[in-house]
DNA sequence: TGATTGTATTCGTTTATCCGCATGCAGTAA
DNA sequence: TTACTGCATGCGGATAAACGAATACAATCA
């Protein structure tokens, strides 16, 4: 019980949803999320680490980056249930066409630009 | 998006989801539910609230109770989803199946008893 | 080795949630 | 009307969540 209401809570938080929507496109790094959701670094990784903890996200080292993926090979039914139902809501919600949107010319910029441009958004200034 | 995460965070509470499962049972009033779930008078007046704002219940006056149930009518397709998600999690879950055994002998008891007997639990000692 | 970069974590503050207690309110009945 | 009963709500305290800023840590590279 006390884990079906931790699943939940998870999913409570509209920047988690927000970092979910893009998750489920396809794989980040934080930095690409900071980026993309407009986030400080400190709170992108500490809401990966709560989705990650609840059992929605994997994780996996790339040289410096933390990798992070929906979980499909270790989620139990009632998580991909989840997982569909957020993605469904979130197809038609402005904000999150608005992000994956972001995400998709994010894609092109690449992440030493990130860090090159002093973005008061990334990857420290 | 914000409305999605409401909707989540209504089911994030361990007290909230141990009443969906009761109330996925039948329709109940708040003081059956004060007996079933041991809880006090204000505490399950406002985890109804919650769940009636967040689109799970509806609310209908006969007398002097209030009776809560599932809004199976008026819920959109991811609220039924939802429903259906905590049901089948809550189906094997040793606390809720306790507490849909007491839902089950409290039929038989009813309310009369329970504001006669002064239970510490139960509608006003 | 030391510098750099991406990420996790600690700290302190602000805000939200949960709860019991007490009170107020609505419907019923005498 | 008054009394009673079921329920909602205001209040204050305790606990937890969310956050930015700063710092620590880890992997890479010069």
């Amino acid at each position: 019980m006390r884990k079906l209401a931790k699943t939940f809570k998870a999913l409570s938080d509209e920047t988690r949803l927000r970092i979910l929507n893009i998750l489920l496109e396809r794989e980040c790094c934080v930095c690409e999320l900071m980026q993309v959701l407009d986030l400080t670094q400190s709170r992108t990784s500490r809401h990966l680490i709560t989705l990650c903890d609840a059992g929605f996200l994997k994780f996996r080292r790339q040289g410096l980056w933390a990798m992070y993926s929906i979980d499909w090979e270790s989620m139990d039914k009632y998580h991909i249930d989840l997982a569909g139902i957020v993605r469904e809501a979130l197809k038609d919600n402005q904000t999150a066409i608005l992000d994956r949107q972001k995400l998709a010319t994010t894609e092109k910029i690449g992440l030493t630009v990130c860090s090159a441009t002093g973005s008061k958004n990334g990857c420290r200034n």
